[in-house]
DNA sequence: TTACATATTGAGACAAATTATCAAAGGACT
DNA sequence: AGTCCTTTGATAATTTGTCTCAATATGTAA
């Protein structure tokens, strides 16, 4: 069990780090506004997510759940998504992973070694994506960007 | 048959759109100078793939070319890839899909009505990143920006 | 141009990540 | 409790790749 790979330190307005205790949304109650039921595996489901700091697979989740049908985590997952509470993104090599959002929008930083997940704010981005707007034809819908690290811990424990 | 989603127009240093004649290298060529042997499915492949304005899919690829295994689709596009002269992307809902590098270091815009793929580049786009290097913890190994729109073709079409 | 060592291919099994189907079970509301 | 509609689990099917392995094609040296 570990830190999460970054925190909030020093840096402001233009770029923010996610503090692992920043408030989340009550995921089942978010659900439950969108007139989602609240049913046992969703909310063992979400129990298990509340806990993670930095990524997670389907896969993982189901197999912290056996008794939870594996199409079930697939559909909450994608209900969570819809909501987002929660977002997918990307390995270098396509493979998919999951993050809660605990920020309205923000990106990810994902280590190109072990996986793990860092979330990350700033407002430069924002700015940026806007004046690409006025450049790029068509209507911008949303963005996505990942940045691929090594991060600390995987640049320290190089050797092994 | 149509155009490309949009073209280098008015635009300078700021926001580079490929324009759809942009010298490509000789994929072949590319591959024979790593090593690799020029063969009849290499040859095929590459050959589709130099219509392909707009993104493709594996799939889309396998099927243009019955005779050439599916196997040899995906090794096909994995070497390229190694060699930089295709590169994946995702669409919104993480479906992949490829597409031709045109320019050296570059972006993707994914419509997605349509999912047709379009490249750009912008220097500030560098410079950010080059600039959140020294906020974010860890090494940066690279990044990727997908900027999801829905292309002029598909806000026209609207009631279709 | 033949001859060989090795790279490459195609078929098909296998794997991972989802989605679809459908009958059974579970919530919400009266 | 009863009803109606949502959700679930099991399992089949799909999509996107990767792996194995025997058969074939290439590049190069002779």
């Amino acid at each position: 069990m570990w830190a999460p790979a970054f925190t909030a330190e020093g840096v402001l307005s233009q770029v923010m780090t996610t503090p692992p205790t920043s408030s989340r949304p009550d995921m089942m109650a978010v659900l439950e506004d969108r007139g989602y039921r609240s049913t046992a595996p969703r909310r063992a489901i979400i129990r298990i997510l509340e806990g993670k700091e930095e990524g997670f697979t389907a896969e993982e989740i189901g197999s912290e759940l056996p008794g939870v049908g594996r199409a079930t985590i697939f559909r909450t997952i994608k209900l969570l998504m819809e909501v987002g509470v929660i977002c997918r993104l990307n390995l270098i090599d396509g493979a998919p992973k999951y993050s809660l959002s605990r920020i309205e929008h923000h990106h990810h930083t994902v280590c190109v070694r072990c996986g793990i997940v860092g979330e990350f704010r700033a407002t430069t981005v924002e700015r940026l994506m806007r004046s690409l707007g006025s450049e790029i034809p068509g209507e911008i819908m949303g963005h996505r960007i990942e940045l691929y690290v090594t991060c600390d811990r995987c640049v320290e424990g190089e050797g092994n």
